[in-house]
DNA sequence: CCAACCGGGGTCTGCCATAGTA
DNA sequence: TACTATGGCAGACCCCGGTTGG
């Protein structure tokens, strides 16, 4: 999360430094000017709508992050900030959201009041409350406001429930991923037979659950290209010289949740782990197995799981036992840091007894330590 | 009664490029 | 031709507890 969050600030950064002196605007005198072809750095374009200036900041706006986001926007003539502004405060948003949602996305403005309360709508189709909506759309003003289109939006709501999914499965879908719905029909389409197809190739008695259950399983999946995850299909079976009963369990469990990761992203990661794992003498079939019992491995940073095996082994564990288990490595490094200690401190033996009890929740570790710590 | 197996739950956008449109 | 709508991309875990079988 802060990974992620110090690479959107990085972009930003890149952004900006790139365009220092970006003027704001053009405010013109001379109105709708024709440029100078002879004279490229005289740029001359239609002026900003200095009432719709106004407006957006008695809302609280932030100009700047508007214009930099959709300039052509402040130039429109006719906008409905108001009409947008009201609409939402109706709904349960505050100001301080309705100015960042207006900010991150000033297109919204264009939208009119029937648009909205036709698409609000569809969104409470699903959602139970007011409340949900608008918090989607504080967290992704895009999702929301992209699409004009609310004939497609139905369509697409039509189209996920004939696949059979709950109605449970739509609300996790729409608020994890809220720009499924903002897809086109043709391109949710597309990837439900990209997936259908699959589990043909691989002889699924069934493609239909087949395509369910990844989409079930990993909401995300939706909003990434055909070509990823293509690319991940192949590269999963290369990579692990899998057979088609394999790939079709591995799809079915905890690969479905890996495969929409970037692809250049799953390759580097595997070929680091599979190298630090042989170096620590593990065979290839080994390696192979590992990521079959783990595929989260694929999504794992490598210095994170690098960083939980050296500590692993620091503490006399052996590289096998890990193996037997690798679900343990899906605890933060600070908690099997923090187990590990408590355990070596009651003298608890790795070796005769395995590496199975770090991979309980809380609850039940405590209560085996104190356990632990009575007998000793 | 306990360990081991196993599935599930939360959660994720904001930007760029470009085809299409009025 | 300016602008809109839409596709695509990079980014990169942790934890809980029900059930089952010995």
């Amino acid at each position: 999360m802060a990974a992620r969050m110090v690479a959107q600030v990085m972009q930003m950064y890149l952004w900006r430094t790139r365009f220092p002196d970006l003027p704001n605007y053009f405010p013109s005198a001379l109105g709708f000017c024709t440029s100078s072809h002879n004279d490229s750095t005289e740029i001359i374009q239609k002026p900003e709508n200095s009432a719709l200036l106004n407006n957006l900041t008695v809302l609280g706006v932030d100009i700047k992050m508007a214009r930099r986001r959709q300039p052509a926007v402040l130039r429109k003539m006719v906008t409905n900030e108001e009409g947008v502004a009201e609409f939402l405060r109706s709904k349960g948003a505050n100001c301080t959201t309705i100015a960042s949602i207006i900010s991150r996305y000033p297109r919204a403005i264009t939208r009119s009041h029937w648009h909205l309360e036709e698409k609000w709508q569809l969104w409470r189709s699903i959602f139970k409350t007011d409340s949900e909506v608008i918090s989607v759309i504080e967290r992704s003003p895009e999702s929301y406001f992209r699409s004009s289109d609310n004939g497609n939006l139905e369509k697409n709501i039509n189209f996920l429930c004939s696949l059979g999914l709950s109605s449970k499965d739509l609300h996790r879908i729409l608020t994890t991923a809220p720009r499924t719905f903002s897809n086109s029909l043709e391109l949710n389409k597309q990837m439900v037979k990209l997936l259908h197809d699959l589990g043909i190739r691989l002889g699924d008695g069934n493609p239909d659950a087949f395509v369910k259950r990844i989409i079930t399983k990993n909401a995300y999946i939706l909003i990434r290209s055909t070509k990823r995850i293509k690319t991940n299909v192949d590269f999963f079976t290369e990579a692990l010289k899998l057979s088609n009963s394999e790939l079709i369990k591995l799809l079915q469990g905890h690969g479905a949740e890996v495969l929409d990761l970037s692809s250049d992203y799953m390759k580097r990661n595997f070929k680091n782990i599979s190298d630090q794992l042989q170096l620590l003498g593990c065979t290839a079939e080994e390696v192979k197995k590992f990521f079959l019992d783990y595929p989260p491995a694929f999504y794992a940073s490598f210095e994170k799981l690098s960083n939980k095996i050296d500590c692993l082994l620091e503490s006399e564990i052996n590289i096998k036992q890990l193996l037997k288990k690798p679900r343990i490595l899906e605890f933060s490094a600070n908690n099997l840091k923090n187990r590990i200690e408590e355990l070596e401190r009651v003298g608890y033996d790795f070796k005769k007894h395995g590496v199975t009890i770090l991979d309980s929740s809380r609850r039940r570790f405590e209560a085996k330590l104190e356990k632990l710590n009575e007998e000793g």
